[in-house]
DNA sequence: TATGAATGAGGGTTCATTCAT
DNA sequence: TATGAATGAACCCTCATTCAT
């Protein structure tokens, strides 16, 4: 297994124990035990438990990122773009607690300069979605409101989501991505005329 | 000072502190240097470290409750209800940054006996919500999606503000509100005949 | 109640948990809350948890000794006499699994000064019993061994029974004590003549 | 070294610490500085203080144990059997002071689980001698006494003098434990006519 | 006579990290 | 490339004791 490799299966592994127990209590120790490695081992991969943490954050936020730009440089058309952000954004960190978990409850734990970088992504792909409701506000398509507001506003009632849905409840994936959109798109009233 | 007084100040004190660096960082000397006591005072007035997050939470859980409770009891139509459901969530989640680190970074801090009544709060919390859309949904007021699903949409949308909001920048609390209540309501779109 | 039996009451319970928990796990506040007291008001009556200690050994030799003299004063026969031994010490440091727990297990977690009274009252216990052996020895009716030895030895076989014996077993008190005095006087062989 | 010899190590110097000040007074700081080593390194040799003396005392079992057992399985006759038993006794734990010290005094301060093996395993080491009192009592060779009461007897009579017995005195340890043999099996009386 | 409040010293233990091999 | 051994700093918590009232 080459170096590569190996790093990758120890954020792994230790993901899921960040996520288990967060990173302040996860030891050291408890990442070497839980891949067959010596404890000192990790040194050789890691320069320390914080890398480790940086490491999996960046994965994250670079996977988060290519796809969000992926959408943004389709030639679809913006409604569809929008659709598409939703269907991402509740993939990544609606339906699968553990990124969401590690991308929220653990950023404190990095180091200024990590933290920065993970911040300066973050801010890129919220842009990305920024700069779609823009065009399309610019296109009369939609409501006059702050776009970072809306943005965010969409972001947090998708990513909220890691805490309280059971992607083996009687929603689907594909229901409660719908149930976002609606909500984000057309809102839950019914009598608009009032 | 009386001891619950004593006790309150403690909290207070301590619940900035787990804000700034979550709970497991820090230490019961940060606490009591900052609240200028010696440290074994503090376990005077608390069983152990972990008691003084749960007695922050409680706090929380019950001032949220009782609030939530005096909406759904008071004699508005439900319009209204949502509309002050959405005002206190923002009011105490939204726009009060340590409120939500407090309630959502450090729960799994908790012992098993107290996160199980934190979470117990936090249910009632969100029946309460539930309940109302479920009475306006039944007056065919809004759209017939899951409320539950919808109401962790909602909270989800205004709780991740403690992440973004600067309450001294453009947008006003006031304002704040307004959109989040724009965004459940009536959504982002403008041609809704499309 | 008198400050002297008050002092008499801590030193009852007190004596009941250094038993159970051994001197140095049993803390001052287990003291003042299994006598209804607050913790500092047991720093009325006693300089500190020593003296506790100290007070609860006192009492025990005092007695002991003063048992031991009457019997070494009385105008019984010598054969008598060191029946009444056997008799005496097995009923307080034999029997009674406390007595013993007491004045061995806790000895020397007493001060210097007070150790060494305690140490002289056993010495002056000891030595009775010693003098007795010697006369009998003198009397050419026992053995011509050490009769130090002889009479640790004697305090040894009985008071080990401390550890052992169950006074509610098939064995009575009375019975123990004749089998520690067959014991000692007799010996178990039954062949004397090899 | 290996990790073994220094677990011995820490065990033995441990051991005296015990002896000295008692378990509960023996800090983790105390044996690691009297080991010459950090602290934090007993704790790479040991799960924690409990388990040093849960160590030393099974070695101190096994000992007696084994050396019992020799005994026992030996073709010795009863009478030899019962000689070597009270040589073996006095030898570890009427001489050595620290070796009756540690099994005694520091018994409570086991682990429950830890406190029933050992326990198990003195009342194997006690049963051993049992049953030779047992089989000499049925060929007629001694007093038809209780035998468990003999061996505890005999038991206490002997390791009691860890407490008084100096072996730099002038009785010998030789001299000692032929003054035990002989109390116990002919008494100390000269006329057993009367 | 009694207590609520506080403290200083220390206790067992943990843990990220290092380093010689 | 990997590890056994070790460490230093800290952490949570306890406890005998004090003291103003």
């Amino acid at each position: 297994m080459s170096k590569a490799e190996k790093r990758k299966r120890v954020c792994d592994i230790a993901a899921k124990l960040f996520v288990e127990r967060g990173f302040e209590k996860t030891t050291t120790r408890d990442i070497a035990s839980a891949t067959g490695m010596n404890t000192s081992a990790i040194y050789y991969y890691f320069d320390d438990k914080e890398s480790i943490l940086y490491e999996i954050l960046v994965r994250i936020m670079d996977k988060s990122l290519r796809r969000m730009r992926e959408i943004a440089e389709s030639d679809m058309d913006f409604k569809d773009k929008l659709n598409a952000v939703i269907k991402l954004h509740t993939e990544i960190y609606g339906i699968d607690p553990d990124t969401m978990e590690l991308i929220v409850y653990n950023l404190k734990s990095l180091d200024r300069e990590h933290w920065k970088e993970i911040r300066d992504k973050q801010r890129e792909y919220t842009k990305i979605v920024v700069n779609i409701l823009d065009e399309m506000q610019k296109r009369g398509k939609i409501v006059p409101l702050n776009t970072t507001t809306c943005t965010f506003a969409l972001f947090g009632m998708i990513q909220w989501a890691h805490r309280w849905y059971n992607p083996k409840g009687k929603i689907t994936p594909d229901q409660l991505c719908d149930i976002f959109t609606h909500i984000f798109t057309k809102g839950t009233y019914l009598e608009q005329d009032e």
